[in-house]
DNA sequence: TTGTTAAATGGTAATAATTACGATAATCGG
DNA sequence: CCGATTATCGTAATTATTACCATTTAACAA
């Protein structure tokens, strides 16, 4: 078992989650399918329906809300569609994405653009979240197009 | 007429697009709910259907869609609701948005985070766009809220 | 003003994504 | 292994959005 299958499981059972066939092979697709990658959940759907032939949109809907509650995948509107990707690390810290248009790859940056200045200009809102991301073509979309 | 909406029309007729009674009142509404702040594109259509009975899913829909391709309102994902809000000024330089997780207001930034230290760990991709935002609570519900 | 043409609209119905519901089944701790 | 609780299935509803096409309307020029 990959070791993210294994990070994930461990965070739903702690949040007293039960393991579940359903639970375990949603997990391993998306360890396989979309680590560093943002997949359609549509697609997620569709293909747990035909390895899976009685497994219900419901499950699959309602597990995918439920692993983006605890953090175990991060959710995302590519587009006009609802894509999530596997979350990068358990405990990593904060950063942000590069998110290919194309592909739904993303690679890590290293910075974080909130500084005081911005915030400063904000007098009497609270803040609760912010959210930076760069968007364009990875190296492999960018050299189809050319 | 407000001149926001004059704005408005003047930039549909410049791209050959008709000025319609149906465009008109959408205009116009979004000029009075939607300014500095993002709406519901299905309380768009439930409005407009409740004030002209008669009018069709297809017709705001579609001039939604292209009011956001002239740069007349902005698209927007707001948790998972589709929103647009009004542009807030045509021509006007590049810039970001704190929004009320709340209200959907607006408030704008003055600082564009992105720099040459960031898309330079991006080798090999090409950019073609960036997004940044900041969330909470407006001074309003930020009150509300206490 | 009126006639012409291209574009926009209305009405109906289809599609696609997501959620509701309630009966059955499976997990987990003891 | 058993009981309590949670998850799942299957079906159907709901919601948002789009397609289609006959009809209407805006724009523009004579």
């Amino acid at each position: 078992m990959p070791s993210a299958v294994k990070e994930a499981t461990s965070v739903l059972k702690s949040n007293h989650f039960k393991i579940t066939k359903q639970r375990m092979a949603m997990l391993e697709f998306l360890v396989n399918t979309a680590t560093k990658k943002f997949v359609e959940v549509t697609s997620i759907d569709n293909f747990m329906r035909q390895t899976f032939p009685n497994m219900s949109h419901n499950t699959i809907y309602r597990n995918i809300s439920e692993f983006a509650e605890l953090g175990i995948v991060e959710r995302q509107v590519q587009g006009d569609r609802a894509s999530v990707k596997f979350q990068c690390d358990f405990e990593q810290e904060h950063h942000h994405h590069f998110i290919c248009s194309n592909c739904g790859k993303v690679i890590e940056l290293k910075d974080c653009p909130l500084s005081k200045e911005i915030t400063d200009q904000l007098g009497g809102c609270k803040v609760t979240g912010h959210l930076f991301q760069i968007y364009g073509l990875c190296p492999e979309c960018a050299q189809l197009n050319e």
